[in-house]
DNA sequence: GCTGCTGTTGGCGG
DNA sequence: CCCGCCAACAGCAG
């Protein structure tokens, strides 16, 4: 799943192959994905012949500025993807609409066959978005109200550009955001993009399994020298899986097709039953937690 | 054929 | 009001 690391990684690889390329047209055939475009044919007639002049990340949004007023915003859901690469029309009868063109894994991952839109550029080159489940999102807003898309406005502090004195204050009032101290179970906290953003299940799993806590922990239990070491854990985590490009135990892929390496290393999520990598001779269990898998060494994770 | 999984929002009930 | 649960969205695996 796209989470923070994730969705740099995406970012960061296609800034370098995108930025200064024109876009020439704009396919999609999924009206859902493209609502708050106003549908791809409005979509099509903004974007069209406008370069694109810069790429960043909010959250797990990817927000592509191009030439002229608007401003393309994308959120890839559970499934989704983009990609780089050239795709052609599939003259078979077959549920694949769009064939990759380009050998290697865009062409034989499955994981990169669901191509729901494509942005065709000007160096012949498309970026394809592939988005299985098709829950992913393609909005177009003005420059100036990127900030104000209710999407946008209500989310939390991004992790890795916070001071822990600005993390404990989330935590802890007087905060901007709390009339109270906050209160709930430390895996739900984590995953609450109006609390703090980027993070799902994958990394709230790991950065639990660093910082040796329960998931079932309340995190008004936590002490001062509990939220530091919480907030070590989420810098290092989140650090090491953008250093290794992601994690692609699922549908992520990075926009060449190719697998993100973070799964090779991953200590909690989808672990369940196997031996933690602490050899403190816990087994990594898995209990639902607000209606998700939350994956945890038996042994070295406290409830706190 | 049914259940579970997945990110996020939103609604319901205790 | 707060908390926890669950549906919705879609498709595939088991």
């Amino acid at each position: 799943m796209p989470e923070l690391p994730e969705v740099q990684t995406i970012v960061n690889e296609l800034k370098k192959k995108v930025i200064g390329k024109r876009i020439t047209d704009v396919w999609g055939d999924w009206p859902k994905t493209f609502r708050q475009a106003g549908g791809v044919k409005n979509l099509k007639k903004e974007v069209k012949n406008k370069k694109i002049v810069g790429m960043r990340r909010r959250a797990k949004y990817i927000i592509m500025d191009i030439e002229g007023p608007k401003t393309i915003v994308i959120h890839q859901k559970i499934s989704g993807h983009l990609l780089y690469g050239k795709w052609k029309p599939n003259r078979e009868k077959s549920k694949q609409k769009w064939v990759s063109a380009i050998p290697g894994p865009l062409k034989n991952d499955s994981r990169n066959y669901y191509i729901r839109a494509i942005f065709f550029l000007n160096n012949g080159y498309q970026v394809g978005f592939s988005d299985l489940r098709r829950f992913g999102k393609i909005i177009l807003v003005e420059d100036g109200n990127v900030e104000k898309l209710k999407e946008i406005k209500e989310l939390g502090p991004e992790p890795l550009e916070i001071s822990f004195k600005e993390f404990k204050g989330l935590f802890n009032p007087p905060s901007p955001r709390l009339r109270r101290a906050k209160k709930g179970r430390i895996k739900q906290v984590l995953m609450d993009p109006a609390f703090i953003v980027g993070i799902g299940n994958i990394y709230s799993d790991e950065i639990l399994w660093d910082a040796g806590y329960h998931p079932l922990s309340r995190v008004e239990n936590l002490k001062d020298k509990d939220l530091k070491k919480l907030f070590a854990s989420i810098k290092k985590i989140l650090n090491k899986a953008i250093k290794y490009k992601g994690d692609s135990i699922d549908d992520y892929r990075l926009p060449s097709g190719e697998k993100g390496k973070y799964q090779d290393v991953q200590y909690a999520y989808q672990q369940t039953g196997k031996k933690c990598k602490k050899k403190d001779g816990g087994i990594i269990n898995r209990i639902k937690v607000g209606g998700r898998s939350a994956h945890f060494c038996s042994k070295h994770q406290k409830l706190k």
